[in-house]
DNA sequence: ATGAAAGCGCTAACAT
DNA sequence: ATGTTAGCGCTTTCAT
């Protein structure tokens, strides 16, 4: 029956007609405006609603109110862990304040995040969380009016955007600082970047720790991966690399865990023993780290506190009132397992 | 100044005036209506809407149309590696059909899942893709007129609703077949429920094939997780109370990547070495059997066909076709790596 | 306490 | 080729 027309839902003026009341009683008793009905009334007009099932037409009142009840996520990959499950906690606490969340995969294409920031505006979202794969951001956005907030990465031009990331340059600092402590002379670091954004909190923060402690920094103890291999092999193959030239190395930080953990395949091949002579430390607290073995010592960041910072500022920002920052920083912790014991 | 007020984007009616033609005519440059207007007109909206950066209210187009391209996608938990996976390919396959998604995360819970499909009709979505935790959908869902697709997995009264499926038996087949070619004589089971959603083709496609190369069935050699546990740690429990019995046992098929994965750790830590004294062979291809050491033979499900399968046959439900099947198998696939070699 | 009516931005049927 | 207008379902102001 493919011409069978969409059974259009029961309207407000449906249950008016059927109630005996107008529209506008319906509607003040359905939005919950306090007054303007008698108990009787609400109650009939309740009763009648619920049997027939009525669902306000967002359209209509979208229309009406300029004011959709939906935001979008826009993020470079919903596949990753990490992005997923701030995904999953934005969209609980979102659904908890009847917002539903628009999902914007940009796959790290700044065309794509760009075109998001439309289409979004289009549709009449109230706001926007937007974790960028861009270095900036484009004007039309940060002069806008939509709410947007930065969260786990922030352009450089973010202007009056607030902003909600975890302190990783503290995080790098702290898993430096432990293998220092943990006695190791020579370490390596295992740094990372995308296309479009290029940010070296994490080689900072290794840096810093180094420099604290007194030690020399040596560029030669400073990798990168690119992306041009998949998932951990990338790393097995720097590190593999790197172990030709001799250069001492008791100690690996790697930027992220599937690294750490491609460093670990390589060294263990290499016959060295960990931790026992080269200790690991990864970053993310991700499947890598915890499913290696040994489990490798990690730096934990706090998505859902991240997600919920994120989702307090957008909410506050959707409200018209001004978020009592513009910055938020979301501690980061290590987590000492195998990889690293003493 | 939080009381500025939203601006207002600019209207059709805005482009009309500046233009210094009617709305109609505007509404049928900017929409494609082949005819109505001369070529003249035509460049000079367009002009003018580019240079106001125009975006068309989708809300009013919603409400005039009753077409919000808009679908929703419920599943129990986007965190999950699977589910984020077909959410990625669902929101790119619409995306270029011009559809958004809404994400609907149902944490497994029979009552949010019921409440999606409420709130998602409200919102007036063109279309449902739904991976249920439920074992029975609701009345008013089968019967409603709101196109919906059930994928990866299908309540029992799917009634008119078609439904793409992993085909799970099959797979489970080849898993066990292998572990039989190889030699196994006694193979373990693992299988796992949650608890609104109770099905079973694993088991039966691992009970297919022992009977198929004439084994008997022993009920004792069945474990089943319920979710007790986190990640990987119930099966590696299961595992270490069965293996204090005494049973003799050459092969495990998991079904799922994850007890694979704490099985494997289980018997590593006994002395059992696998591949040579037992083999294993999980489910899922997920990062469980890509990590383990040995990677794990796991059967591979095909997330990007199921999800655009699905999309297919949404679209056309939503542009009023009937779909030319009920029900849609994507095919399942063994995958060989070191845990269960010869 | 309740109703009538305007209008949100858009599309499409019906003029011209 | 172009314009006028009704109306989608809702909220809200202004009467009553």
């Amino acid at each position: 029956m493919p011409s069978e027309k969409k059974k259009s839902a029961v309207s407000i003026k449906d249950i008016a007609r059927i109630t005996g009341v107008s529209v506008a009683t319906v509607s003040r008793v359905l939005n919950n405006k306090g007054s303007g009905y008698s108990e009787e009334t609400r109650e009939k007009i309740l009763a009648v609603a619920d049997s027939f099932g009525y669902v306000s037409n967002m359209a209509a009142k979208s229309l009406k109110e300029s004011k959709s009840y939906t935001v979008g996520l826009i993020l470079p990959n919903i596949s990753n862990d990490f992005f997923s499950t701030i995904a999953l906690y934005i969209e609980e606490y979102m659904e908890q304040h009847h917002y539903s969340v628009f999902i914007c995969n940009t796959a790290n294409q700044e065309q794509k995040e760009k075109e998001y920031f439309r289409t979004l505006s289009g549709r009449g979202v109230d706001g926007i969380i937007c974790i960028s794969g861009l270095n900036a951001l484009s004007d039309d956005i940060i002069t806008g009016n939509m709410p947007v907030v930065c969260i786990d990465r922030h352009p450089e031009n973010t202007k009056n955007i607030p902003w909600v990331m975890n302190d990783d340059r503290h995080g790098s600092y702290l898993a430096t600082e432990h293998l220092i402590k943990r006695g190791c002379q020579h370490i390596l670091y295992i740094g990372s970047y995308t296309a479009g954004y290029k940010k070296f909190e994490r080689e900072e923060g290794y840096i810093d720790a180094l420099k604290a402690y007194g030690r020399r920094v040596d560029r030669n103890y400073i990798l990168y991966e690119n992306g041009s291999k998949p998932h951990f092999r990338e790393s097995a193959d720097l590190v593999r690399e790197f172990m030709k030239e001799d250069y001492p190395v008791d100690g690996i930080f790697a930027s992220n865990d599937a690294a750490a953990y491609g460093a670990l395949r390589t060294v263990q091949s290499l016959g060295i023993r960990v931790p026992e002579d080269l200790k690991i430390v990864g970053f993310d607290d991700s499947v890598y780290s915890r499913l290696a073995s040994p489990a490798i010592s990690t730096i934990a960041r706090h998505p859902e506190e991240l997600s919920r910072t994120g989702c307090k500022v957008l909410l506050e920002m959707m409200e018209d009132k001004e978020p009592e920052k513009r910055e938020w920083t979301i501690s980061t912790e290590l987590i000492e397992r195998e990889s690293s014991q003493a």
